[in-house]
DNA sequence: TACTTCTTTCAGTAGTTACTGAATATACAA
DNA sequence: TTGTATATTCAGTAACTACTGAAAGAAGTA
């Protein structure tokens, strides 16, 4: 089959939905999402391209994407990868079709476990090492009689207010990550009951 | 009281507790303290220095500061007033001395609950208002028959799931905010019994 | 094989954020 | 008042991050 180049782009160039209204309700939740991006240390362009597949619900390629958002194609190529490599999106081939199409997952408590166990994983857990080594170095078998020092005292305190909070916080962590396979998850119900 | 310039500077060259031992784990915490920073939004500069107020445990002037982190006048000036902004440390004037001192918040909890509070207000809150206001704009009324459609349908749910997301999500950290005000909380001790 | 369609990579650049250090302001003391 | 110790500001710059677009690569088709 032979097609006048241009045919093949003008197929795509406008893909999606479109009913004007539909449009701008789209519109303005990328462009919230994307500002958001940033508590989820996801940089813009990401979380907008995100939004835009999250909120259609439907598989879009990487011109949809372009197109849309008005991105250039390097771009959207290494975001969507930093996305499929993230784990809340995914790559999907179609039957006879060459183009690959991408599509978010659906369920927003599954990406939030996804996303908060990577998190604590790169940045909480080796926190909490370097803090649990701290206060081993502060021991009495390790300095002495210098442990009675009043500085080191209250570094130790302090480090130790530290370690409590830090192991609390990744156990709640945890739960999020281990339960919030789909809806609202054991976690979550027995705080709201206990509110 | 006359006083030959250096001697007031030299006094303060090296002011901290400065066994050596208790120095190196404090450097330990404070630059990993300063890596994780992104985890709260707040710069590594910043993390670092408020890493150094709260592990100390003392009030330090600006030029302690200067001088134990190798950074500017400015960029310490800039910092100390940011987390002032923030709460989490606090101005402390000292009776006859000229100098200001700074001292962090001892509480973990309390730091937490108080940049927990700012960014929900600040990131989350305007994110759930531009989602009610998107599902509201798709609702019968406003678009008529159109509201059957199926991309208007996809685009509905997938509004109502990040809704449901986002209001038990603000609950909790309502929770913390509201409770958090020392040591474990309500909310934690009842997650923790409850797993 | 050569051709087409689509994807990935990456050097170069634009845009952003963090930092410095000198200038300026403030606040107290003599 | 002037002098001194301290704090703040901000223009300029360094360092970093995000983005583009062209070139190369991959994978299929005729």
């Amino acid at each position: 089959m032979t097609m006048v180049e241009s045919d093949a782009r003008v197929e795509r160039v406008v893909p999606l939905p479109v009913e004007p209204a539909l449009r701008t309700v789209q519109d303005d939740f990328i462009r919230k999402w994307g500002e958001m991006g940033a508590i989820w240390g996801i940089n813009r362009t990401m979380a907008e391209i995100h939004a835009l597949l999250y909120i259609t619900g439907i598989p879009l390629c990487t011109d949809d994407v372009m197109d849309r958002l008005h991105i250039s194609r390097g771009n959207t190529s290494m975001s969507l990868r930093a996305l499929c490599d993230w784990g809340i999106i995914r790559r999907m081939h179609r039957r006879g079709e060459r183009r690959e199409y991408f599509e978010s997952l659906g369920d927003v408590w599954e990406m939030f476990s996804i996303i908060a166990a990577e998190r604590k994983r790169r940045e909480m857990d080796p926190v909490l090492e370097t803090i649990k080594n701290c206060i081993r170095e502060l021991s009495a078998d390790k300095i002495g009689k210098l442990a009675k020092d009043d500085a080191v005292q209250r570094t130790r305190e302090r480090l130790d207010g530290m370690e409590e909070f830090m192991s609390v916080t990744n156990k709640v962590f945890q739960q999020f990550v281990g339960n919030a396979k789909s809806g609202l998850n054991k976690v979550v119900r027995v705080l709201l009951k206990a509110l």
